[in-house]
DNA sequence: ATTATCTATAGATCTATAGATAATGC
DNA sequence: ATTATCTATAGATCTATAGATAATGC
């Protein structure tokens, strides 16, 4: 499974066959069918629990003593090293939901509630704050959006930076660093009235 | 080509058989290759033209007489919409430069100098503008990648935000229209000292 | 005469399964 | 007795090419 994991994530499911994952692992090509039925089905099996991965990230750590602001900054930098240590998985999410719509079905169904649920609380928060003026008038989706879209991007385009700037992994974790406090910095500030 | 195109950006490079382009382009299989040798080649020469649009949509328009915001507000937007009319590019560079890094090369060696330049340049506006105190520190190159995050990964999500909130055509365009003020709106913000 | 299009097929995968053999657990 | 692993192979692609035939341009 972790073979299948990494090589799915770095090629996508197309260009991965069951002979090159059972190679890697150090087994017979039939052994990965013998425990997985089918190729779909082991991609099933690894990106639902990579799905659940992200979901629970984003659910956790909702003290209630912190101000909305404090609260959204904990939960960007929570998506961020949820990002950081799977850096692959935006790229899995993205190609395989996009090429295959029928998957999301399946994960649309049941795991879609719980985060849905839990941005109409956060949007209530936000609208209050709005109200009283301290943020200026937005939705929660705009700003779950640019979350995702900041975070998730960095680590999506982070090959094809490191192989244009052609720089070692030290410059990279400084870049990433860089940019977690950048990521949190203008999100902040596109809330000011 | 045209059908080429169209499957590849929405199923990536793999998934697409040469079989299936002739069909849907209405002609034989073996034409395929009468015309490109390879599904490679046939690949390569339409994402070398997709690049070039990329890059040519950067360049153009520098009016002198702009400030540095005006500047980079136009920037956003022609960016946005250049995306906007080729939605499916982010997802065609993304998923094939990832997964075939050799091909960055290619293009690497000719096309990337002349943009790497145009930032340069931006970047001495910029640097004057935040030794006037008037943004706060930061590189052209942060800028550069925020834009391209917000506005790409609009339409790398779309097919799957489309999918799970239902939302008619009508409804994508006013959200797309909407993200790009909320865009302009973001990166605005986040140069303030 | 050259260019475009087709049929047919070689050769290389790749997924999935059948069936034999080895390892493990009770 | 059950579970794990292997070899071998069927059947379905898929890319690329060879070679025949049709269409086009001079």
């Amino acid at each position: 499974m972790d073979t299948a994991e990494r090589l799915f994530s770095e090629k996508g499911f197309a260009m991965t066959s069951t002979v090159e994952i059972a190679k890697l692992a150090g087994c017979n090509q039939a052994l990965v069918h013998y425990y997985f039925r089918s190729k779909e089905n082991l991609f099933q099996t690894i990106f639902a629990k990579k799905i659940r991965l992200v979901i629970s990230t984003f659910l956790e750590g909702n003290e209630e003593t912190l101000t909305f602001e404090e609260k959204l900054e904990k939960q960007i930098i929570a998506h961020f090293e949820m990002v950081r240590s799977n850096p692959r998985l935006p790229f899995l999410v993205i190609t395989e939901l996009t090429v295959n719509p029928s998957r999301l079905q399946s994960i649309k169904d049941r795991i879609i509630d719980l985060p849905l649920s839990f941005l109409k609380q956060l949007n209530k928060e936000l609208q209050l704050e709005i109200e009283n003026g301290r943020i200026r008038s937005m939705s929660i989706y705009d700003i779950a959006l640019t979350i995702v879209s900041l975070n998730a991007m960095l680590f999506l385009v982070s090959p094809i930076l490191k192989s244009i700037t052609e720089m070692s992994d030290a410059e990279f974790e400084e870049l990433v660093e860089h940019r977690k406090k950048e990521h949190v910095r203008i999100i902040l500030a596109s809330l000011k009235p």
